[in-house]
DNA sequence: TGCAGTGTTGCTTC
DNA sequence: CGAAGCAACACTGC
């Protein structure tokens, strides 16, 4: 799910809700939620983090990588990571008592089935709610802190991230399998599974290819096809391969123009290949790829 | 029915 | 130091 595209996707929605409102309220299932040490798992840092962040105006919401930033007046931001299964639901929710389960009010997408995983609502000023739902509560939300982004790579879709500076970047990794280098957020930022395999079907590069024995045009073919492939994703609203969905609920479109990602077995589509899409274990990842034209 | 597979990433191990 | 493996968790689908 949440890679560049769907963050993005996640991060555009917010912003034309959040700025101005602020939160009157903040409810978590404590002690379930969520993810490792400093988060919203341990009810002091709850207590804490929630004293800090009601009655204060949300400013903006931005992304870095697949990180979301709620940014609040008094330079105060919220970090939201939404790992593998997490979503930032926007609507108008009820608790109920019976089930003990949020559920939304409206009929449609947010009547979802991830309702039942909500495991964190923040309560809004206009009397909405922002609710995070995570079905392996492997997602993370928190203050931000100065090293939590500060191993983080460039972003892709920016201007100033030209093709020399691509390269530059995937160096850094001379030994490494291209795909592995593609996705690791060290290198650059915002690119998963689904779009490493796109980038590399699209460019004709094997993903286990080392880093150092990829051409000057193979480079490039790879650098194009990761701008265009992340922009794509924005285009369609990001990718619901699985359980993805913006803040309404809603799924993305992405999935519906995969070359490789889980098409194992199908012929390739690249015109006059006759290749068909492999699977394969990857560096722990399930990659896959065209038998024939990516080399 | 049981087990393999699932977007991420950070920690441990070699 | 870097690379690889695995754990965190819970569900779906074959």
């Amino acid at each position: 799910m949440p890679e560049l595209p769907e963050v993005q996707t996640t991060v555009s929605g917010l912003q034309k809700v959040l700025p101005k409102l602020h939160f009157t309220d903040v409810w978590s299932d404590l002690p379930s939620p969520i993810n490792t040490s400093q988060t919203f798992k341990n009810k002091n840092y709850f207590e804490k983090t929630k004293k800090l962040i009601l009655n204060k105006k949300v400013v903006s919401v931005s992304r870095r990588g697949k990180n979301i930033l709620i940014h609040f007046e008094k330079n105060l931001t919220l970090l939201v990571h939404m790992k593998m299964t997490g979503h930032l639901l926007y609507g108008t929710y009820f608790f109920d008592n019976q089930e003990k389960v949020w559920k939304a009010k409206e009929k449609g997408p947010l009547q979802d089935p991830y309702n039942r995983f909500i495991h964190v609502v923040f309560t809004l000023s206009n009397k909405k709610h922002l609710a995070f739902s995570d079905a392996r509560k492997f997602g993370k939300i928190a203050l931000l802190e100065e090293h939590d982004l500060a191993h983080l790579g460039p972003e892709p879709l920016d201007a100033h991230f030209t093709l020399p500076r691509f390269k530059e970047r995937l160096s850094k990794k001379p030994k490494g399998k291209v795909k592995t280098v593609l996705m690791e957020q060290s290198v650059i930022v915002g690119v998963g599974n689904i779009y490493s395999d796109e980038i590399l079907w699209l460019a004709g590069v094997h993903p286990e290819r080392k880093v150092a024995d990829i051409t000057a045009d193979e480079m490039k073919a790879m650098f194009t096809a990761m701008k265009q492939l992340l922009r794509k994703g924005v285009d369609f609203g990001g990718d619901s391969t699985s359980d993805y969905r913006n803040i309404h609920g809603e799924r993305g479109k992405f999935q519906y123009h995969h070359q490789a990602y889980q098409q194992t077995g199908k012929p390739c589509s690249k015109k006059s290949c006759r290749g068909v899409i492999l699977r394969k274990v990857i560096g722990g990842r399930s990659a896959h790829f065209c038998s024939i034209h990516q080399k």
